[in-house]
RNA sequence: GGCCCGUUCGUCUAGCUGGCCUAGGACAUCAGAUUUUCAUUCUGGAGAUCAGGGGUUCGAAUCCCCUACGGGCUACCA
């Protein structure tokens, strides 16, 4: 590896960031942390027509939540500066102008209404066009106009563009750390347009010119971006700057869980699960899409969930903390093809983070949610009951579901239950044990448990029948974790408030 | 259409320098055990003839070729 490991991040401020970009965003943190580089965020907003407002904070906000930091961008400055192609706009002007100069670009003036109408007359045809060395002699540009004009043209303010002038038949390799020797001809590729009429450059130019100026050493980037690469590498050469050329490794996509192609914004909510790191409310249309943060995800498992789709350390261990992932992470084991989103691994990966967590942490947590739920709790039962139920949720909303009625005495009662435990005798038998629990001395869930153990066999009483009379007494249902584990916490009052009230409700 | 990339259980994948693969693990699924309930836990099962076909080789999921299928790109979008 080079000496100095030096990775951006370079989204575009489009909308909301994807789970994709941040799994790009998450393996090229990796990379630089791993290898003692820097990572760098850099705000791709040359097209002003798609910029949406909040989408830059939005990103940082995502990521900052995620745990993947920065060391130079947008946000936090650094030497490279500016981090926005915004911001940066006047320096792109003299690379082009380089190019042309070099020979490698051309001005050309041809309008996009002049070359729509040319590629639907080449539709009509049947045929694609292409404005490459086979059409661009036929086209309105510095190639083809007189000097003069083309002088004439450019100072009497007229609209133009710089294009990339692809050679003609020249074999292109690009070395990519995942895929190997890719090669390419050169007459297959267009004159992609590197500088735009509105006086901002496409993606190809800011991209190839900021990635040398910030002294990118390695590109980690979706795969989306495997066909341009080859315009890249020319690029490099056209520049002179073949030698500091980056290393490249374009990541397999993220496809939609059903069906085929590859993870959209719009399949989320579709299929039940967020694409979206945080919700995210559109300024324009109010739609919101849900997040991984606001639907009760671990950050923590997000960013496990994410290093698992595409790679894996090839062991068995699948529960990673982000310093371990740093640890263990490695470009050759990032795999070729494109990997679907598995809703329930990733709540099994959330469930995980959940049992693993502290306890006093996850009553806190907790403690949130059952205050939204209900009155005042107490954080002491909070926290005595978390243990007793995580192993049953995947989130921390779960927990109440589980839970619940620890905190607030069961509104109903599970008719199966009562259809077939509930006998004549039972209210007698559960007054009965409500007495012996309240005269448990000293009490204890242990104790409690003996106690009536004790009366039960006294009476040969089926045990199966009684035990689950009186859970449905203090949970309403045939659930829960150990009951005396459940008296232990209500308390004597509660329980025998409990009993009393099933035994004045269930008629049968 | 053209170019590029890919293809192992339903899903994520191990396997990459060919023999230890009668293809391993995880999630999901099924069954049994445990339990006073639900869940957990434990044990076990089913599940990919490695896209298909040709080669190379004593031997191929692993190397080569072809085909099929899937995906990406093909804008003055990134």
């Amino acid at each position: 590896m080079a000496d100095n490991i030096r990775v951006r991040f370079a989204p575009s401020p489009t909308g909301p960031l994807h789970i994709g970009g941040v799994r790009t965003a998450l393996y090229n943190y990796l990379f630089a942390r791993q290898n003692g580089g820097k990572m760098i965020l850099r705000i791709e907003d040359t097209d002003q027509t798609r910029f949406v407002p909040g989408a830059e904070q939005y990103i940082i906000e995502a990521l900052t939540w995620l745990g993947i930091e920065f060391d130079e961008g947008v946000h936090v400055g650094g030497p490279f500066g500016p981090y926005r192609q915004s911001d940066r706009k006047e320096m792109y002007r003299q690379y082009s102008d380089q190019l042309i100069e070099n020979g490698w670009a051309y001005y050309a003036f041809d309008t996009p209404e002049e070359l729509d109408i040319i590629r639907k007359q080449y539709e009509a045809e049947k045929k694609a066009f292409q404005y490459d060395a086979s059409t661009r002699d036929k086209m309105k540009n510095s190639l083809t106009l007189p000097t003069e004009e083309v002088k004439n043209l450019l100072e009497s303010g007229a609209a133009f563009v710089v294009r990339f002038k692809m050679p003609e038949n020249e074999e292109i390799h690009v070395q990519d750390l995942i895929r190997g020797d890719v090669k390419v001809n050169s007459g297959l590729l267009d004159d992609k347009v590197l500088f735009k009429s509105d006086g901002m450059p496409t993606y190809h130019l800011a991209n190839i010119v900021d990635d040398h100026l910030m002294d990118i050493s390695h590109v980690i980037r979706g795969e989306e971006w495997l066909p341009s690469a080859p315009l890249h590498v020319m690029l490099y050469k056209a520049f002179g700057w073949e030698d500091t050329m980056p290393m490249f490794a374009h990541l397999p996509l993220l496809l939609k869980p059903d069906g085929n192609g590859k993870l959209s914004k719009r399949d989320g909510d579709r299929l039940g699960f967020p694409v979206f790191p945080l919700r995210w409310t559109d300024p324009v249309s109010g739609e919101v899409s849900s997040g991984y943060r606001e639907s009760g995800y671990f950050p923590e498992a997000v960013v496990n969930i994410l290093a698992f789709l595409g790679w894996n350390p090839g062991t068995e261990q699948e529960i990673f903390s982000m310093q371990q992932l740093i640890d263990a992470f490695s470009i050759e084991r990032i795999s070729k093809s494109g990997a679907k989103f598995d809703l329930e691994k990733a709540k099994w990966f959330n469930h995980q983070y959940l049992i693993h967590r502290d306890d006093t942490e996850l009553a806190q947590l907790f403690q949130n949610v059952v205050a939204e739920k209900c009155v005042n709790a107490d954080f002491e039962r909070v926290k005595e009951v978390c243990p007793l139920v995580k192993e049953r949720a995947s989130f921390v909303n779960d927990l109440w579901d589980q839970a619940k009625f620890f905190f607030v005495a069961p509104e109903s009662y599970d008719e199966q239950i009562i259809k077939k435990r509930w006998k004549e005798d039972t209210p007698t038998h559960l007054n009965r044990i409500s007495e012996i629990i309240a005269s448990t001395q000293p009490f204890s869930k242990d104790q409690a448990h003996d106690r009536v153990m004790e009366y039960i066999q006294q009476n040969s009483l089926n045990t199966g029948q009684i035990m689950n009379c009186l859970r449905l007494s203090l949970v309403g249902a045939a659930m829960g974790p150990d009951l005396f584990a459940i008296i232990g916490i209500l308390g004597i009052e509660e329980t025998q408030n409990r009993i009393r009230k099933a035994v004045d409700t269930i008629k049968i």
